[in-house]
DNA sequence: GACATATTATATCAAATGATATCTATCGAG
DNA sequence: CTCGATAGATATCATTTGATATAATATGTC
C-alpha cells in the first residue's frame, strides 16, 4: 500500500476514531476543522489522495466514506423472545435488543439469539433465560438439538430421525418425546443450536 | 426493553441493516422511502418512539442515530486455558486465542475467557469446556460464582464469606467445600463469573 | 526551467438534510 | 365519549453538505 503523507494520515486517523466514536464517518468540514483548514477543498483533495492510495472507499451522499476490510460487521445479532417459524427466514416476534457476536460463531447465515423458556433441557444444562444462538436451517442431524415450533412456541429439543417420523427429545426426564409423523408438519425445525450463552448478572 | 410496533421494528431494522452494509445510518429520506411513507415526520415520529423506548439514541446532525451497544470496536478477549493468581491482573499461562465480545457484557475492565475444567459446578450447569467470561476481582458477594486458586489450578466455585472463614462451594455433590481461613492465603480469588459461553460444534 | 504532487484559501451552488407546523385517521383503554 | 398512542400526508425552513472553480505556495524530480 502506497504510503500517506502525514496531512493524509492524520485525515485518516481522523476517520476511523470518528467511525469508532460516533458510529459514523465525518462530513467534509468536520475534517476541515480537525486539521484546521478552512473550506472544503482540501479535505476533499485528501479524501481523493486517499481514495487514490486506496486508503478509503468514497459514495456520493452525506458521510460517503468507508474504509475497506474495517469489519462494518461486528455481526449484530438480534435478540428475540419468540419467533414463527418459516424457513427460510422465520419470523421475528419481539426484538429485545441487538448483541455483538464473534463473527467466527456464525456460520454465514442470518443467525439470531433466542431467550430460552422453559426447562425442557435441563438435563442437557440449557436453562430457562439463557441465549440460544441459532442458525436456521429446516432440518439437523440426529442428536443435535434444534429450535421446535411446537404449539406456536419455539423451544429446544434433541433431533432424531427415525423410520417414518421425527423424534423431537426433551432432555428433561419428567417430560415425554414429541413424534412428528413425516408429511405431517414441515416447518417444525426453525433451526439449529450452535450456543448457549448464560448471564450471572 | 419495551415491545415494539411493527413500523417501528422495520425501521430499527432498516438503521441496523443500513449500518451493516453502509457503514452508515441512513438519513430520514432513505428511511421514508424504505418504509413507503411520504415526507420525513412519520420517520421523525418512528425514531422518537425508538428513542423513548431505549432502542436508539439520537444527536443533531445528519444520520444521527447510534444504536446503544453496537460498538465498530469489537473487543477482543483472550481465551487462557489457565491463570496464575495474583491480584490485580491475573497473569495469563498458556493463550487459546481471542474472541470478540459485547462490550456491554464487559464491566471495564480487562475481562478474560476462561476454559472451565472439571464438573465441579456440574450441578449449577457450567460443564467441561464451557467458556467463561471472567472479571478480574479479589472478592465477591455471597452467592456469587468466582474463580479460585486452588492447587495451582484455577477453578470455578461458589463464594460464601463466613464468620472467621471463606467457603469455596462446589456445585457438585460428590465434592466437598473449601474453607480457607482468614490470613491464611490472600490470593485465592482471581475473579467473578458474569457469563458463560458453550459451543455445539 | 518545467512539471507533478501536496497543501491551503476564498467564494459559490445546488442538493440533501433535520426539523417544525398543521391536519387527518385509526385503535384501544378508561 | 375522550384521551393517548400510533400512523401518515403536505408544506415549509434554515442549515448542512458535497462539489466545483480559481488562485496561491512549497517541494522535489526530470
Amino acid at each position: 500500500m502506497q504510503p500517506l503523507t502525514e496531512r493524509q494520515r492524520k485525515v485518516l486517523d481522523f476517520i476511523t476514531s470518528n467511525l469508532d466514536t460516533n458510529g459514523c464517518p465525518p462530513t467534509l468540514r468536520e475534517i476541515s476543522s480537525h486539521i484546521a483548514t478552512k473550506g472544503t477543498a482540501t479535505a476533499i483533495a485528501h479524501l481523493e489522495a486517499l481514495e487514490r492510495k486506496g486508503y478509503i472507499v468514497r459514495r456520493s451522499g452525506s458521510r460517503g466514506i468507508a474504509i475497506p476490510g474495517r469489519t462494518t460487521i461486528p455481526v449484530s445479532v438480534p435478540i428475540v423472545g419468540t419467533i414463527r417459524a418459516g424457513i427460510p427466514e422465520p419470523t421475528i416476534e419481539d426484538l429485545q435488543g441487538y448483541c455483538s457476536i464473534d463473527p467466527n460463531w456464525l456460520k454465514g447465515v442470518d443467525c439470531y439469539l433466542l431467550k430460552v423458556k422453559g426447562d425442557s433441557m435441563i438435563d442437557a444444562h440449557i436453562l430457562d433465560g439463557d441465549l440460544a444462538l441459532i442458525r436456521p436451517q429446516p432440518t439437523a442431524d440426529n442428536g443435535e438439538i434444534v429450535v421446535a415450533m411446537i404449539d406456536g412456541e419455539a423451544t429446544l429439543k434433541r433431533f432424531y430421525r427415525e423410520s417414518g417420523h421425527i423424534r423431537l427429545q426433551p432432555e428433561n426426564s419428567s417430560m415425554k418425546p414429541i413424534i412428528i409423523k413425516d408429511g405431517e408438519a414441515d416447518t417444525v425445525i426453525a433451526g439449529k443450536l450452535l450456543r448457549t450463552i448464560r448471564s450471572y448478572e
